[in-house]
DNA sequence: ACATCAATTAGATAATTAGCTAATTATCTC
DNA sequence: GAGATAATTAGCTAATTATCTAATTGATGT
């Protein structure tokens, strides 16, 4: 959970995930996108898979990043609704309790 | 919003943000429920603030913290509605805009 | 005014993080 | 196998963060 958080907090990593939103997308593709160097991109990644909030899938030279949605949504909407708020993580969602 | 994301990535002050969502409590009364000094507390409580998730109120020598209930509601749901989940601000939330 | 209590700020330190360049690994093509 | 390309790891620095103890501020009570 707090991972989860922590990797939502940098705004890099948030713009990756709004990409990975439309499609997944390669490291280099994701990299080229921002002004910073391919191995802090790569730092980024990391911090996004230590939070399950993408996976990966080599493709020839290349890896591809995907989006786990479910991962995200569960973080959010279950903390929201751990508050009163936003109460609904989607139709069936299995209820998942903290670290 | 990475302030937002940064105050909840701590495990102490998502637990602080619990406890107040039951009703306001002085500086000392949370304090009391965490394993570490008073200071580390006042600077958790730093954090909370410079997010905008809680807002405080003097009372003799005290002070109380208040949950910005809907702060943390626009910026979980925001977010996740930019995702295409959860867009759904609760049955009657008031929208307060800030920051 | 003085002592006391609540909370914060000051100052120090250890651990973590974001960023870089250079080196390495894995894969593909010839 | 040699070279080229994609991505990551290694190794470093600067900046930030979490934590502590000690000192300070602000309010109350005697």
């Amino acid at each position: 959970m707090s991972d989860v958080f922590k990797a939502l907090s940098d705004p890099t990593r948030r713009e990756v995930l709004h990409m990975l939103k439309s499609g997944p997308r390669s490291a280099g593709e994701l990299a080229d996108a921002f002004p910073v160097s391919r191995p802090t991109m790569s730092a980024h990644f990391n911090a996004l898979k230590a939070a399950g909030l993408v996976s990966t899938e080599k493709a020839g030279k290349s890896v591809i990043y995907h989006l786990n949605v479910s991962v995200l949504e569960e973080a959010l909407l279950g903390f929201a609704g751990a508050f009163g708020f936003g109460t609904r993580p989607a139709p069936d969602a299995p209820s998942e309790r903290k670290e």
